[in-house]
DNA sequence: CTGTTAGCGCGTTCAC
DNA sequence: GTGAACGCGCTAACAG
């Protein structure tokens, strides 16, 4: 590769006959430029093929355009998704991303927090996990804005974009319920979860409180959000439960996995048994039966964050802090109901 | 949010009292500090929570430690996963990554790589689309190195890392052939595709050529990559052949809507009909029918390109500069041969 | 409308 | 081992 000279603001100065303010205020347009003088060092600057240092100007500004994103996992397509709609509301308001994997792991989130603040990013945005009294402590420590993408705070302190989880799986609970299953299992994220597996399983529960149901933890199974796992919690629930007809799963997946165990034990869905995903990420209407599921605007939830987020770092006026979006049904041939009784 | 005044490397200096050159150097674990100095000023550090500012480090030192990525879309499966490897390779050696969604629009591109640039990054990731002299001269510009991900330019002057694809969709074809299948249909990528649609396509002629069969662009059809598309092309080309009874896609997204296709028409897949993929994305195993396809390290193609970007960014040994990652059958339940017969 | 002048926070010689 | 001083490339008052 070869190694131009870097060619500055003060080599377009000297060859434009102006002062170095001149050349930065065409460069950041701004209008107090005389059109001719504009006219001069745009034209230096192209013969030069000069272009401005961002590292220089975020030094001198104290602006980096630049926001971190710490995400769970980049190849999972639900966070994939979100983290679409994220970098298209970035790019809309000139701001790049710094993508970094967690895994989960409390230790890389703590770190990861700490380089993005070092890199100086104008904002961050936080997905996923659990917040620690330790994420508040950093976070309380910043001196940028942070926003939580499909999380929460438990003590709600924290800015935030999600869904009401546990009413969305409430619903989707309901669904089954009014198609009149009498055993309905539940397969449910990892139970260490308190933001997404917690709440869903309370949905789950309340569902059936509503119906006059009893809750009863044999029919509940615990996975990983992975398609094996659902398979293997839908095989053990057959077994626990011969008479079981439908199954809510925490996530499309799972569901997915479900349903193809119930078919592997020759169970037909959604003539004989019943099932419910969660997230509606493209796998559930790439399968056979389509698969009924919770539409979660995974899209939207990215995209307003970062709205939400250049508010903050444009000091704009903040109507709410912490935003709830809506979800919805989609109901397709996985279930039997194909339309909300209300 | 608060205004944390940014503490420096002055005030550890001062506070410690010694030079900022000397905070400098633990910093940076430069051996040339006493020990006890540099526990007294490691001390400090912690007790005013200093946190170096990588930006002005980045204008002072000229290296950022941060490499850019240019990717068609993050939500689409096949590069996500290649953004994984990426991103864990980038981690292991302190780098991070600006992530960027070019959507295969070469303005776009363009638009991006100049920003990336100007954000001193120090290297380059450039995924999918197709290398025109534009880019060419963009990348001859630049100062940074620059690596092509799952892509190549025609001439071959530019590292990269890919597989061989024509080869690879040759050998999928070919088990169709071995099958014994008479009329075997092509669902292409878009054909103005030159890197991804053209080799692929390529890669089926020739499986016809050395099996002594003859190119038919009848039963050939060009999608977009995606599930819709598949499921129509193939429905087309049940109608344009009806005696088929076999297809090669070049996603397996247009497969799967391929095989959905043939199972709303009364097609058994495999025993009636064989279908065979490409890339090998979760997706091909949640499926029933399991999905043959062609299995692409997506992961791995990732990590080898970030790997070879590190050794142009630390002026290491580069062996080669252009790497073919081999690739490999995954025989499932779309097709019936199990085996790849030698 | 335009130029001068300070820094921004840190790495890096070069002396001591 | 340690410090003083310069400079990285640019923005932001402030003058004029």
């Amino acid at each position: 590769m070869k190694k131009k000279e870097t060619i500055t603001i003060y080599d377009v100065a000297r060859e434009a006959n102006v002062s170095m303010a001149t050349v930065s205020r065409v460069v950041n347009g701004n209008p107090n430029v005389k059109p001719a003088t504009r006219k001069k060092v745009l034209e230096v600057i192209r013969n030069l093929g000069y272009r401005p240092n961002a590292v220089a100007r975020g030094l001198a500004s104290k602006k980096t355009t630049t926001v971190g994103v710490v995400i769970p996992d980049i190849s999972n397509a639900f966070y994939a998704e979100v983290a679409r709609g994220i970098e298209d509301i970035a790019t809309m308001y000139n701001y790049n991303i710094i993508l970094s994997n967690s895994d989960l792991r409390q230790e890389r989130e703590l770190r990861l927090i700490e380089t993005l603040m070092e890199k100086q990013v104008d904002g961050l945005l936080f997905l996923g996990g659990t917040i620690t009294p330790a994420h508040q402590e950093i976070f309380a420590a910043s001196s940028v804005p942070v926003v939580l993408v499909a999380t929460e705070d438990l003590e709600k302190k924290l800015p935030f974009v999600h869904i009401d989880q546990k009413e969305a799986s409430k619903e989707a609970v309901m669904v089954l319920l009014a198609e009149g299953h009498k055993k309905v299992g539940y397969i449910s994220n990892p139970n260490e979860d308190m933001v997404q597996g917690v709440p869903r399983l309370e949905g789950y529960k309340q569902a059936l409180r509503e119906t006059g149901m009893e809750y009863d933890d044999s029919i509940v199974r615990y996975g990983d959000n992975g398609y094996r796992s659902g398979y293997q919690a839908m095989q053990e629930l057959l077994k626990a439960e011969p008479e079981m007809t439908a199954v809510a799963c925490a996530s499309d997946e799972m569901a997915v996995g479900a349903l193809h165990a119930l078919q592997d034990a020759d169970k037909k869905v959604p003539e004989a048994f019943s099932v419910i995903g969660f997230h509606n990420i493209p796998l559930a209407s790439q399968v056979r039966p389509l698969l009924s599921t919770v539409s979660y605007p995974m899209y939207d939830v990215g995209a307003v964050s970062m709205r939400l987020l250049t508010k903050y770092m444009l000091h704009e006026e903040i109507e709410a802090e912490q935003v709830w979006l809506p979800f919805s049904l989609e109901l397709r041939n996985s279930t039997n109901l194909k339309q909300w009784p209300e």
